[in-house]
DNA sequence: GTCTCCTATGCTCCTAGTGAGTATAAGTGG
DNA sequence: CCACTTATACTCACTAGGAGCATAGGAGAC
């Protein structure tokens, strides 16, 4: 059984609309799904180039900020097939917009990943499912040193503190205790969030894990607001992204003694108490500071 | 011509010995490569585990830590293949010992990169050939302001901040600009680096960079020094990933008070100097704080 | 108008962390 | 005992970050 590879294109394409970070997603057998196209060895010179023209063909949408995030390829992670499935999967930034092909949707990150949301306190999920499901899978495969802090580390157990960035260790460490439960529709109640086809939640889950840690220092939330923006506008996506609330002063502060952001003059009226100044992002601060992003005021660092 | 996919497997294995960074490399008829190898879709259930029997099998060599990198796919990367090879690469860190496989070395990476190097200095070569190199193709090719940006931001000219980390952007930059000649075994004098068999040394640039951002917030450093080692020769081992030199006294204040390592009351008598104590990791650190990493004191940040 | 309720924006205070350097300790080889 | 090496403790100035107070300027209720 000498079976042939095929290479499959995914893009996880992130917006945030109404203080809520999405990820375009299609329909399909197996559920919903991120956008998805093979290779063509013969027509796509570059990956990202075979991404850009799948997703044109899937969603009608013409990306701009694209990265390469991972390469899965594991034998198991998807069953039926008779050929290998290799998926090499992007990160893509953009203003939501609406999406000419009517069966490609915006939907709420955490919808799938609900315990990654903390802007309103501590998700009851985690104390109330998550944690003593860990718990009980821990009995139930042996509680090893090894297992119990990466249980205390990634869920913040045990005193250790939460990282924003962790949310694929989260996942997966959920998905060994089997309190992720993928490619059954409409398995796993509001707890464990709503699931994708095939392993995409997990291709989720690495894009935001991703984008919290790059937000901090490269300057690609601009990627995700129009051109002209409050500065609170800028907050409330940065808080969208690290699903926290931040420390308002503090994070004006950041942005513009940063350097990241100018102001233009003009105001916005439509904020419902004093008008706010509209800043656009500079551009030069690129050539000032190696590494700047916009700071979480608030977060552990 | 409907061409199959092939898919590869390269690692870069990281070791430093004698205070310089290393890369396993073996000899290949396109000159010296990477440890390489096709995935078996039977053999091999995932990816890594494919890399780590290709590469115990050409080098003898058992990995330890393991992280992939990036999979390179464009076309023309690589000439006079009837296949498209798309090749996933892999960082992993060791200790260098001796190799059984005769055939395989260790090799400086500074003798590819050797821009990287800052630590006995601003290397000549970037203001003797390379900046007057892209001076001139932005010449041939036109001097646009995005053009002008990169080479600003990637080589710290016009008053920009050198980041240690953009190792691939400027390798990406010369290659662009002619001054990098792979596939060429005698190209390119000092300046330019020692090349690699045909995009190999574009993954050791990818590698150093990653490397270099990720021992500032995950304590990966470690996997490169004996389990007990003085506060020297981490810094030493710090310097040889950053390029850079470090201070001192900085330094051992944030491991140690960063909590990152801890006394073991042994001293090591051969420093020729007065004895050090010697330390080993500390992995209770990883429950304590989000991001630990050595932190290199002296760095523009 | 004026009161209340917004959001915007400026400013202060305190603490922890960082950059840079001085001083002292404890070995080695002559 | 000397010069020289490396280790380690400590100081000082400065900056960045966490938390909160105070004022500014709009909208709507009355």
């Amino acid at each position: 059984m000498s079976r042939s590879i095929v290479l499959g294109l995914n893009a996880v394409i992130v917006a945030v609309t109404d203080e809520q970070p999405r990820v375009l997603a299609v329909d399909s057998e197996e559920g919903v799904a991120l956008p998805y196209g093979p290779l063509d060895p013969n027509r796509h010179r570059t990956l990202e180039l075979g991404l850009r023209s799948w997703v044109r063909e899937q969603t009608g949408l013409e990306l701009g900020y694209v990265e390469q995030l991972y390469t899965f390829g594991d034998r198991d992670r998807v069953s039926g097939h008779d050929e290998r499935l290799l998926s090499v999967v992007y990160l893509a930034l953009g203003r939501e917009r609406s999406v000419p092909l009517a069966d490609a949707t915006w939907r709420p990150i955490y919808d799938f990943l609900p315990w990654e949301d903390w802007r309103n306190g501590k998700p009851g999920s985690i104390d109330r499912q998550l944690a003593p499901g860990l718990r009980e899978w821990m009995e139930r495969v042996g509680r090893t040193a090894d297992r119990r802090q990466r249980c205390a580390v990634s869920f913040g157990l045990r005193g250790a503190p939460w990282d924003g960035e962790r949310v694929l260790e989260r996942f997966e460490l959920l998905y060994e205790a089997g309190l992720v439960l993928e490619s059954s529709p409409n398995a796993g109640g509001k707890s464990s969030g709503r699931s994708m086809a095939l392993d995409h939640r997990r291709m989720v889950a690495t894009a935001l894990g991703r984008l919290r840690g790059k937000i901090r220092y490269r300057p690609v939330i601009f990627e995700l607001l129009p051109a002209q923006f409050t500065l609170l506008q800028l907050q409330r996506v940065a808080e969208a992204l690290a699903g926290a609330r931040l420390h308002k002063q503090n994070f004006r502060r950041l942005v513009q003694r940063g350097g990241l952001v100018e102001g233009t003059g003009a105001l916005e009226t439509e904020t419902g108490g004093r008008p706010a100044e509209l800043f656009r992002f500079r551009q030069e601060v690129l050539r000032e500071r190696p590494a700047p992003g916009v700071g979480l005021p608030g977060l552990a660092s």
